[in-house]
DNA sequence: AATGAATGAGCTTTCATTCAT
DNA sequence: GATGAATGAAAGCTCATTCAT
């Protein structure tokens, strides 16, 4: 059965968030899910192929919301698309991310990882691709100003809920919907707007275009 | 002597940086710094003390260099200021980048971090909140938006700066500085047009045509 | 049905070829030979007796090829002669190598090759004999040095036929028919030839003419 | 000191001698040695390293003899001079067959020790090339044949040596040294005198010549 | 007969820490 | 202060074997 696979997903998943992956182990994994550590190796190849599949789960919210991001296009404001998305974007992040930068400490684990990314041809990059195309769909509709390069500004958002998400489980912030939701309207508004002054000021000094044609 | 003890910190760090924690041992950090793996408990307790000096110290060293920021109001253009101090920021967060990560493995770790980011005055909220007063400032003169907030807009900056230092570092790309200013100029030219298309139009659907005024 | 196992036995005899008796995993028989782990156990008690099955089975094929050597008294040269048969002898040593050496490995493997090399009468003494009939066959014709002794002759032979197919597996080289004839041919011509001098030198040091008695 | 390496080089080789490579567990070498696991990866690398180094030992006379075997050129007889060495040559090939053969059945660490013999500049095939070079000395001196091929008449010699250790391995043939040195002898001469008639003969069918002037 | 999920002991290797010198 | 040999408790992973279906 697939429940013992699920099983050790969420063990893992549980011990993950309790103990951190420095003192994650194979057989307290088994413990925790009532299972021979050997059945884990059944199902997943080795440790690094696990908590991939944790970290595909948790993003799972996630890639449904991009993936039905093309629906989306032309309805409603850009802004409220984009802070809609965020706010379930961010709290995928905000699960992931502990997990995310433990990876990242273990260069071993780190390769591996991107191993398995590739082979399954997943991770961030196919999610920002996702998010940059939506955009691109807007700007043709002229609702996204004509000079943004999709891509760059689906990166800017991608990192900032990352970012925002790393810095609530650095400060220990629980992820209140409510607080994120407005944080996330903060940046979005900040990016939507940009910060270049909107009328031909009389300026004394230089003010660079940001179109040059 | 203390020389053995700052030639163990500065080899920790080093490793740390190249390595990972998670297989930094402590006989490598010995090799490292060229003395026996039995010196090193003379100088601090255990491993996890070597890791917090290193930490404390590296968060010392990035709170001078981002509260020094080469902030100019008022001369240049608002983009070329921001250009050259995030390729500065970036400098310091592509280095501290391997350490925060390396914290998030371990709770333990994570909650002495958060200990001496209070004590200390040291993490990103001050650093930030320099920029933040930095674009006030240009605000305050014209030169950016007056809808603009200046923390929001400060963050956002400061998160893709430490966010693309952490690509970076998982795509093992060198710090090339040509690409990072390439690749700041990018994000930074995306925040300060924004993505809102610059004309109020004349249509009938929520979406407007981009172009100057 | 005797078709798996039949199928088990082959497809543990190839693996065994390719990929050594110690990394050999039940699991990967069962892969190979297309049937459920499981089913491996039906059709013999454990692993050693399947391995048992194999060893014993590879004995007896490979005392058939060795039994019926391309013997020709009397016709071509002696020479040409050894090196067809120890063509034909390093092809069946090459691929019975890797089992006897697995067979090494393992002390009660090693007892029960004994058993079977006993009991039904194969193993290299009966093929050497063979071979040294044939050997004295020449030698009645004159066409072999009257000193030889054949049963020596033969297995000088022989060693060397093993020796090199070793060789080829330890250093993996496949078992190219143009390079083994070459290698045999020059092991055969050194054997022929022999290594004293030809000719009774006028020297001072000892060494000893050859001649007919 | 060196008194714990030498007595895990001992222990492993009592153990292999006793359980064969197939049983041999680093745990079991530890306890048989009377120290910690731990410290035998102090003093080798891994447990190939270790086996390699049993091995190398177990050469230890081969070499000295294979060492001072200049010093023989044209001294006694060849043959004596072979028969010689090829006995203390034998006695390091009877103890170190079945550590090879177990090498041999594990393809893992059998590309570990091509990788130690590769680095470290040692193997069989440096040992056979010092026998060449003594052939190749005597044959300068008159004392083998000139068509004798040294590198050629090197390796049978010690394929023969090889196995008829391996032989004697397999029929759990006590070593003794009188029996070898007789059967030796016999593969010596054989070698020596070669399998061609020694005149010219008044024979019927075809002789080819070793010797192509 | 046939399957393959499940078991769990055991493997090699790593590494923080101790301690005699 | 300084050394590095020695310890031994885990770690990740393997694999022969069992058993419910």
């Amino acid at each position: 059965m697939n429940e013992n696979r699920q099983n050790i997903i969420c063990a893992t998943e549980r011990l993950l968030q309790t103990h951190g992956l420095a003192r994650l182990t194979m057989r307290e994994i088994a413990r925790e899910a009532k299972v021979a550590e050997g059945l884990i190796y059944h199902h997943f190849k080795d440790k690094a192929e696990l908590i991939h599949e944790v970290v595909e789960q948790r993003m799972h919210d996630a890639k449904n919301v991009l993936q039905n991001l093309p629906l989306q296009v032309g309805l409603r404001t850009l802004s409220e698309n984009l802070e809609e998305v965020l706010s379930v974007v961010y709290r995928s992040h905000y699960e992931i991310v502990p997990i995310v930068c433990s990876v990242f400490a273990d260069h071993q684990l780190r390769a591996r990882m991107r191993e398995i990314m590739k082979e399954r041809e997943v991770g961030p990059q196919h999610a920002i691709d996702g998010l940059a195309v939506y955009l691109a769909a807007e700007q043709r509709l002229g609702r996204m100003a004509e000079t943004v390069i999709p891509q760059a500004a689906a990166k800017c958002l991608w990192m900032i809920s990352i970012q925002t998400a790393m810095d609530d489980q650095l400060m220990e912030q629980k992820p209140d919907a409510a607080r994120i939701r407005q944080e996330i309207r903060q940046y979005v508004q900040t990016i939507m707007a940009g910060l270049e002054p909107r009328l031909p000021a009389k300026q004394k000094t230089t003010f660079k275009k940001s179109q040059k044609s």
